[in-house]
DNA sequence: GCCACCGGTGGC
DNA sequence: GCCACCGGTGGC
């Protein structure tokens, strides 16, 4: 096995030619729980959440060149995230005069992979409920190379990686260890597009094909349906959503401000900080691309050029805010 | 800060 | 009217 962790970067956005190695950094939020898996360890850190032996989702960036829509979206699942990087935000600058140029249709998994415990290399899961059951059991039963023999593919260790992280995707953390879901049931992720509040929804679909969003639905649900109750416990149903690799993906909830400690004076007090939530600052963020559905994975080898070099520091942040589109001019 | 949960709504 | 999608928030 490799001494190091194989790295993980992501790149999109601006197409550049790699003139810097990929770089490798572990990502400051999952980078310790990177380590942890790596480690085997199961402790998680300090974050509450376990986020060990996590998969990870690519979801598809895309280009942004033409006209045409015909961007890539895919999301991709894998194990045991021991490393991390800095993804490069997708950052297009346009003028915004426009508010928003709101309802691009959200991203979709592409594809779902798995590293393997021993050598880290990714493979790729031929489909979801293959998936899911690997996910089901991944913390107990590590996902290894030879394990593709379920479906009689014959990789090892030796073999290259099956797809690796290379811009033209996005990728984020899955959950380990969720239940499939019970027979009859299905289990739907939606990704969100970038810059909402949330990464992605996950709803279960019953065998009456109602939809379900929480655990107190599909316990109104039971409630409502008894006879499809049978036997099927709440801890057949996570609702927990993948993490996106990229740390601005998700727009972050404007930093609740302080009360004014100064009881009062006699003054109006004719402050009044607008809500100066983030569409400024983070406009360039959100005009991601229009992104749009590429197929299936096998496609993983034509990428789209549009890679973009990292020059992104997870340690300074301050290049965070500022723009980061600097260097990423056409 | 994260996440579970649910309300709102724009687009169909 | 429905529903896919998004925002917000309370609780941890």
């Amino acid at each position: 096995m490799q001494s190091r962790s194989p790295k993980i970067t992501i790149k999109m956005g601006g197409k550049t030619p790699d003139m810097t190695p990929p770089t490798v950094k572990s990502i400051p939020e999952t980078s310790e729980n990177d380590q942890n898996a790596l480690e085997g360890s199961s402790v998680p850190s300090n974050n509450d959440r376990k986020e060990t032996d996590e998969n990870v989702l690519d979801v598809s960036s895309s280009d942004y060149s033409s006209d045409d829509e015909d961007k890539n979206k895919q999301m991709v699942v894998y194990d045991y995230s021991q490393n991390g990087s800095e993804p490069v935000k997708p950052v297009k600058k346009t003028k915004s005069d426009k508010p928003r140029v709101v309802s691009k249709t959200p991203p979709s998994v592409g594809a779902f992979t798995v590293q393997c415990a021993n050598c880290f290399k990714w493979r790729l899961i031929p489909d979801q409920e293959k998936y899911e059951v690997i996910r089901e059991h991944i913390t107990d039963q590590p996902f290894l190379c030879e394990t593709t023999r379920q479906w009689n593919r014959v990789v090892s260790c030796d073999d290259p990686t099956d797809i690796e992280q290379d811009g033209t995707r996005i990728w984020a953390i899955d959950k380990p260890d969720i239940a499939r879901p019970p027979p009859g049931w299905k289990r739907i992720l939606r990704l969100r597009n970038e810059g909402s509040s949330k990464f992605a929804d996950v709803y279960y679909t019953s065998p009456t094909g109602a939809k379900l969003r929480s655990l107190p639905d599909v316990t109104r649900y039971f409630e409502s349906h008894p006879e499809h109750a049978q036997g099927i416990g709440l801890g057949r149903f996570s609702f927990q959503i993948p993490k996106p690799l990229q740390k601005d993906y998700v727009k972050k909830r404007p930093a609740q401000m302080a009360a004014p400690k100064t009881p009062e004076t006699l003054e109006p007090s004719p402050v009044e900080p607008l809500a100066w939530a983030g569409p400024v600052e983070k406009l360039d963020l959100q005009l991601a691309e229009p992104l749009s559905w590429a197929g299936p994975v096998e496609d993983n080898n034509g990428m789209p050029a549009y890679l973009k070099t990292p020059e992104f520091d997870p340690a300074n942040q301050a290049a965070k805010k500022a723009k980061t589109d600097d260097s990423n001019h056409l």
